[in-house]
DNA sequence: GATTCGATCCTAGCAGCGCTAGACATTCGA
DNA sequence: TCGAATGTCTAGCGCTGCTAGGATCGAATC
């Protein structure tokens, strides 16, 4: 058994290596660099190899943004938990949002503006990404205010956050403003 | 002179129907099926045509994604004037603004998320576009508030719109809570 | 009216894409 | 030690955006 697992180790391994080495390549030079054939080459394995442990390009994407999610969703609780009082959570839980789409563009286009093959809002959502809309709403849901729904809420605000990134990014909005778009975005948005 | 003013017209005729053509292709099936080679043959023309009229793709895109700013602006002035009074005036605009976008999938697609290799944010911006923004401003100027600096305002009103109108057609909100969450918004945004 | 010349358009093809069938080793179990 | 099963690679399919070079056609000139 023990060569068995060996090789399911092995396996495992290379998997990793696949969604590391298209996520390093996506934050170098953009999604459209990652063709399956780059890809292979990186890995020093040929292209069916990657067939093997995905369906298609669609699904590699899809295990990007998986991790991505999980980061994301760590990365907002930190930084909720290291602010005390509601307004002062959602602030950070702002920031730190929109940071994380700044610091990793091609990580959050995975999760939010490709294709990754992954159901939403249904009950087939993948864990990771319930967890990490759940981040968002156990801060958000504090400043929802009486009688709104926490949920509702919560997609209201991420909502703006999700265009505030992908306008700045897109060259759409002038990034020198991020900080008074945000700091007026919670102002109105959050009840106190 | 009348011969070359003709061929300038038909020339010009045909550009329109290129882009009404590519429009019509991408609202139909999607822009993944807009190739220069379906292109062409809906034209009956070859391929090489299409280049004597846009650089490639993208510029067709571009061309889309004006024409439809034109059309946005247009809706959202028109239902802006159609209400009487900034609160009502700014449920309007956002209801439009998100019906554009939910009845022109690919028109808004072209503006927004792909790449049409228009400028924004700059002094050459094409005027459609600056244009547009000033639609919204019209409207969200009014309900800034006082100390908040009207263009800030509308950039973050229209992100909040835009992250509902992308997050919504991606599937990652239910499309049925829409309208609840247009009301939240302006109720807590709009200072009336 | 014939001829030249320039504009216009098409055929054919390039390199690259995602993806896969079928051949080839290599390793495993009998 | 041999047959089967597993793993991997080479080669290739149909598609993409884009372009070079030749054919064709119409207008201007003699």
């Amino acid at each position: 058994m023990s060569v068995q697992e060996r090789k399911q180790r092995e396996r495992a391994d290379r998997e990793r290596l696949i969604v590391a080495t298209a996520r390093e390549l996506a934050e170098q030079q953009g999604w459209d660099a990652v063709t399956t054939r780059r890809l292979a080459e990186r890995i020093q394995y040929s292209q069916p190899v990657l067939y093997s442990h995905f369906r298609g390009k669609r699904e590699i994407i899809g295990a990007v943004a998986l991790e991505g999610a999980a980061e994301m969703a760590s990365a907002v609780r930190a930084a909720a938990s290291a602010a005390d009082g509601p307004r002062t959570r959602v602030t950070a839980l702002a920031r730190t949002y929109l940071e994380f789409a700044e610091r990793n563009p091609a990580v959050y286009d995975a999760m939010f503006q490709l294709d990754g093959g992954l159901a939403f809002a249904h009950e087939d959502t993948p864990e990771p990404l319930k967890d990490a809309f759940a981040a968002l709403l156990e801060s958000l849901g504090e400043v929802a205010g009486d009688g709104v729904h926490p949920g509702l809420f919560t997609e209201v605000f991420w909502a703006a956050l999700h265009g505030l990134a992908t306008l700045t990014r897109a060259g759409r909005l002038p990034p020198e403003e991020t900080g008074r778009r945000v700091e007026l975005l919670v102002d109105r948005l959050a009840v106190v």
